[in-house]
This record gives C-alpha cells, structure tokens and sequence, in this order.
DNA sequence: CTAAGTCCTGACGTCGCGTCAGGTGCAAGG
DNA sequence: CCTTGCACCTGACGCGACGTCAGGACTTAG
C-alpha cells in the first residue's frame, strides 16, 4: 500500500505546522485514516492527495468551511469561484480608494510642515469626506480614469497644481479687486492659466468637465471655505474674460 | 455648556451601534465624561469631538490599538501611515495576483465543459504553481506588462490562443512524422503560425521572449508532460524551418 | 400602573490558526 | 534501569472588532 506519513513528516512536507494539520483534523477537513495504537495520526496517500486539494482551495482564499463544503460535494465550486472573485473585486476596490486617500494625506501633510496631529485628524476627515463626495458625482469609470491620470501625472506634479490654484486664486481676486476690464489681455492670461489647470484635471473629457462643475455648483460653499476655493465673483469673472476673448 | 448625548442618540448620529460605543468605551478610546446616576452614560462635545477622530482614523484603517496610542500622543502619526501604505500596497498586490488566478481558473474551466471537481482542482494547483514559477523568470515590471496585455486582449483572445496551441502542435508533430523537409513551403507556414502565437504572448519585447525561452528549457519536461507542450524534435524543427527560410 | 423602549454589565462566538501547559511514547546513551 | 531528548497527544486561551444573546434596571408615554 501507500507511505503512511507522521504529523509532523507531513507538516514538514507540505510547509505547514503541526498545529495546522491539527486544526483540519478537527474540523474533518483533513483527517488520517490510521493511528498508531498510541494515538499518534498516520496519514495514508489518500489523505496526503485530499490535504494538497484543501491547500490548492485555501491558496485562492476560500475559508475553510467552504473548502469542507466543496470537498463533501456539497457546494459547486465554479459559482462558487465566481462570486469569490467578485468578492475580491470589491475588496481590491476599497483597497485602493484606501490608498489614494491615504496618499493625498501623506503628500498633502508633507507639503505643509506643521504637522499638528488634530490638523492631521481634520484633514484626514477632509480626504474621506472628498473622497465621498466624489464618488456621488462620480461614476466608475470617470473616478478609474482620474486615478489613472493622477499615477501618470505622479504626486509631485498634483502637489505643484495645487499649489497653482492657490497662487492663481489671489491673482485673480487682486484682479477683481483692481477693477479689471475682463476683456483685458492681462484678463484673458489669467484665464488661460485657469483652464489650463482646469484641464489638468479633466484632462479635455468634457464628461468629466461637466461633472466637476455640477460638483462644484452644488458643494460651492463647502468649497469655498475648507479649501479656500474660488467665489462666484471669480467664477464670473473668468467666465466674462474667456467669452470675451 | 454642550449638549449632552445618551449613547442611543450618539450611535445613530454617527452611524454606529451602541455596541460599538460600548466597545470603545471599555477600550479607553473614548469614554463619557458623564453618566446619570443610574449609571447611563452621556457623552459632551468633547466626547464627540474624540469619536469622529476616532472613526476618521479607523477608515483609514488603522487597528483599534493604534489609534489609542495616536490620540494619547503616544505614536507619531505620518511615519504609522507611510508604514500603512506599504502594508496596503502589500495586500493589494496580493488581492490582484490572486484575483488574476481565479480569473485563470474560471476561463479555463468555462472553456472545457466536463467540470469535475477534481479536475477542477488539479486545475487550480496548475495555475498556481505555473503563477509561483513565472513568478521566478520574470521580473515585476514584466510581469505587469503582461498583465497588461491580457487585460487588454481580453479572456475569449487568451483563451483562443490557447486553442491554437493546441491545434498547432499536433499538426507540427504531423508534419514531423511524416517526414517533411524544413525547408519546404508547408513548414515555413507552420514556422509563421507558431511565431505569430509566440509573438501574441511576448509582444516582440525581447526581454519577456528569452524569459520565456529560458522557462520552457528548465522546465521542459514539466511543460510537456502536464500541458501538452511541444517536446524538443518539434522545437528543432520550428527552428530549423525559421533558420532556412 | 403597565407596557414598551432604552440602558446596563457580562459573557460567548467569529476565523485560522499560534502558543503555551501538562502529559505520553519511543529510541538511545550512561 | 534510569535519564535525556524528541515527537506526539489533548485541551485551552489569545487575537481583532465587534455581533449577539441573557438577565436585569430604568425611563417614558399612555
């Protein structure tokens, strides 16, 4: 007949610990079919065969419950597999949008060097709470080409965008103040400056475009104060100097 | 002073179960500064204010444990999450490599319609190991380029690839046992198809081609034996044919 | 006064094992 | 014969972030 193998021959062979083939043990998802008359397990070919299958479903994440299920012929595994993967789907997604958000923390925090950590709290809630928002004006696909762009462009050159804005913002304020005729050719620089960033965002997508403005529109306020954003009085201002120009 | 909230109240303005806030509670994350005297507790602005840090940082997705030592000043916070991003990157990395075996599995199962479990199996311990051993030929940035590809030509192109291997082998081993000459017309058109299949796999980069060249030698046997991979006198002959023509 | 709702504490379950703790079996050396 | 050392056994707790009872006290509306 077959080797008969100890635990811990087997353990070693397989890669695993004692422990583990304990635990299948118990839960009958791997059990030998022979002790020795002192109760130490020995485990037959059949048993070795039936392990590496409940290995080859554990290494694709399937819990161990739904690995005795399948093995018992009790669950079909492709339907199985395929909502496994769509479960994985999900999870990689939420992953990610983790990580982009944890990233514009990061660079955001590395740009300012103050560093409080209740700033760091807030501006944390301030990512998330973004991020939420974008998702509501945002479909999938918009919000997928976005973060493509974004790993194209690299974090140095969104950091220097924004800091664009916030120069470009004053310029065009001290404009307005100034009494500026839009249709000034200092005017329409500034508008070319204006979207030329706006492009950097949308990147010409003009699906994209009309989604950031209706987000815009609807979240102005929030805009303007958390992220000293543009008032309507630049807005217009912009605006008359593009279709003058 | 501020208002005072009962932990039913709380829970639901934040979107939690008061099982939730009891766990907090008893963690030291965040604990009411008041209780009635029959011993509810009510949560001050103060409270509040803590718990949406709380709950900021744990969408982050940092442990219960850490985000105690962060608001007790304990733990630095920016290097805790670049050490979080990594680990992010890690288990995402992980998710997609994953993800890409299944995806495998699914397609080839769906491809042959006899679906036995076992065979199923045997299935996954294939792809698996192959994914290990391409793994050690091929280096990150390959094996994203192909990746890729793969996402790009789409399952049902990959798949027909496949097929075509398994069409083409046979009648290259036809052509062998009947004796035809290298060098002869028939053999060159076999020799085209067998490179433009080749081609559809390294996408002519030179770097992902005598990657491949070197698995198939160290591994020829293996190839052979469990996918019906062509054995050296076909290879010999594809070469030769290539080399005349 | 009662019924329904809210609150309390305490304790077990989850998932896949890791990690003791306390004991047995077996072979070799002194 | 006794000890030493190793591999094995069973049983039990621990982890992480809560969910889910259980059993009881309080509160509020009718």
């Amino acid at each position: 007949m077959g080797q008969l193998h100890k635990i811990g021959q087997l353990a070693e062979a397989a890669g695993l610990t004692v422990r583990t083939l304990h635990h299948y043990d118990r839960l009958g998802l791997v059990s030998p079919s022979a002790r020795t008359e002192a109760g130490h397990r020995l485990y037959g070919e059949a048993d070795v065969v039936r392990l590496y299958r409940v290995l080859a479903l554990r290494q694709i994440g399937l819990s161990l419950e739904a690995i005795g299920r399948v093995l018992a012929g009790d669950a079909p595994l492709e339907p199985l597999l395929a909502r496994h993967r769509e479960h994985l789907d999900d999870r990689i997604t939420a992953l990610r949008t983790l990580r982009a958000q944890l990233g514009t923390v990061l660079t955001a925090v590395r740009g300012d060097r103050r560093a409080d950590v209740t700033d760091f709290l807030d501006l944390i809630r301030k990512v998330t709470t973004v991020d939420e928002t974008m998702q509501r004006y945002f479909d999938q696909t918009q919000l997928a080409e976005l973060a493509e762009r974004r790993e194209r462009l690299g974090e140095d050159t969104i950091a220097g965008a924004e800091q664009a804005w916030q120069v470009l913002i004053p310029r065009v304020r001290a404009a307005v103040a100034a009494g500026m005729d839009p249709g000034a050719p200092e005017a329409r620089e500034l508008a070319r400056e204006w979207m030329g960033l706006l492009e950097q965002f949308h990147g010409g997508d003009s699906g994209l475009r009309d989604s950031l403005y209706r987000m815009y529109e609807e979240n102005a306020a929030r805009v303007e104060q958390e992220f000293c954003g543009p008032d309507q009085e630049l807005i217009d201002f912009i605006t008359r100097a593009n279709t003058t120009g």
